[in-house]
DNA sequence: GTTAGTTTTTATACATGTATAAAAAAGAAC
DNA sequence: GTTCTTTTTTATACATGTATAAAAACTAAC
């Protein structure tokens, strides 16, 4: 990590921001999973263990190119009235930029707040709440709240769709549920065979929906 | 994989249960960082290779301890009487049980749904959501919401811990807030300084029944 | 017994992240 | 200049998950 220290010492070849834009082309073009730190160094025309300089680990690197991302998040810029829906809309949008980007999984357990270009998004939420009537304490919470189910719905969407592009085994899912005993468990028997059908729609604004109005009390 | 088919070939010296088991209790006294491949097939007789016949890979022998918790979760036998409350006390329970193996999370996001033995928790929350007059469609998307919540919540918290015991650098978030403008960001300004404190408050259940609330309508 | 077929185990090899220590490239002090 | 200090880069090495192919251990057919 480059010290603000007077210009000392060996002068470095590479920089971090090099670093991070080499890494952000290869998964562009390539994904996340052609992006190895011996790869990424030969990219930049360095050594693998030079880039630990100006990056702690890989994860982090992860982490950063996470917040690159994030920082090209549209702010659209017409809000609903509503705080309710504005609240709606925002994470919404969080959602679909982090979603978009599919090897976020594996990140997104690294840090709960995003860099500063995502704090926007965080005060829209605050804001919303609030003006619902939530104290500050309350919206922090709030927004907690949210943040977890959505980072829930993205990383366990995620990996069923990983687990899906891999091989179409008899699913693990598929064997549980074909020894389900309707007498044990019959609301489950009810649904078994659509259960597949159920869980791969796309309910995240429902569910988004019903833990605003939860949050800050009966439409 | 073993095939049920009649006795033939080279009898196998090891089993997937012995396996698993003493992958637990590996995993039980030193953690599941010590836990390799290698390390495995030593403390079963055998060979790193001779593992990859009984499992698929690293990830699924993960996943596998994991239903082998899950069988162990307690299912407390006297439930409220309230099917609100019911749905809150059985997804308590789920993260309560998880939460205590704290590498839980690089396993969670490998599969949504666990063995059987944690199909009896769903059903309970299938029951809870129909009796408050959700369809059973509705019911399982709502589960799904449920699920996406509680998933997140000990991700992000597991991650949360991680970081903390990792080392103590000043925190990526603290520098991050130390650089909020009032003028642009004014709730989150106000909290920023209890912001450590307000995340690290377990308000798992107040947002649970806040997402239970909005399911099934006001209370 | 010999051969063929099947299942499980073993040996070897490779890619990857990264720890460790040495080397290189600069300025500063003399 | 020479030497010291600091910063960055490089070389080497190791642990790990796992692919690949060969070997081993058994049954069935003849």
């Amino acid at each position: 990590m480059p010290q603000p220290s007077a210009q000392r010492g060996r002068p470095p070849r590479i920089s971090r921001a090099e670093i991070i834009e080499t890494a952000r082309r290869i998964v562009d073009a390539e994904g996340v999973d052609r992006l190895t730190m011996r790869r990424l160094a030969k990219e930049v025309g360095s050594t693998p263990m030079a880039l630990y300089h100006h990056v702690r680990d890989k994860e982090q690197l992860l982490v950063l190119l996470l917040d690159d991302y994030a920082a090209r998040m549209a702010r659209e810029p017409e809000l609903p009235a509503d705080p309710r829906e504005r609240i709606v809309v925002t994470a919404a949008a969080i959602r679909e930029t982090l979603a978009a980007c599919p090897w976020i999984a594996e990140v997104l357990t690294a840090d709960d707040l995003l860099g500063r270009s995502a704090l926007w998004f965080v005060e829209r939420i605050l804001d919303g709440l609030e003006e619902c009537g939530l104290s500050p304490e309350r919206a922090v919470h709030g927004y907690r709240a949210i943040w977890y189910y959505t980072a829930g719905e993205i990383i366990v969407r995620a990996a069923a769709a990983r687990r899906r592009a891999g091989d179409e085994r008899p699913t693990y899912r598929e064997r549980v549920f074909a020894g389900i005993d309707p007498g044990e468990l019959p609301r489950l028997a009810a649904v078994a065979d659509r259960w597949a059908e159920l869980t791969a729609q796309d309910t995240y604004l429902d569910g988004l929906r019903a833990l605003v109005d939860g949050l800050v009390g009966a439409p």
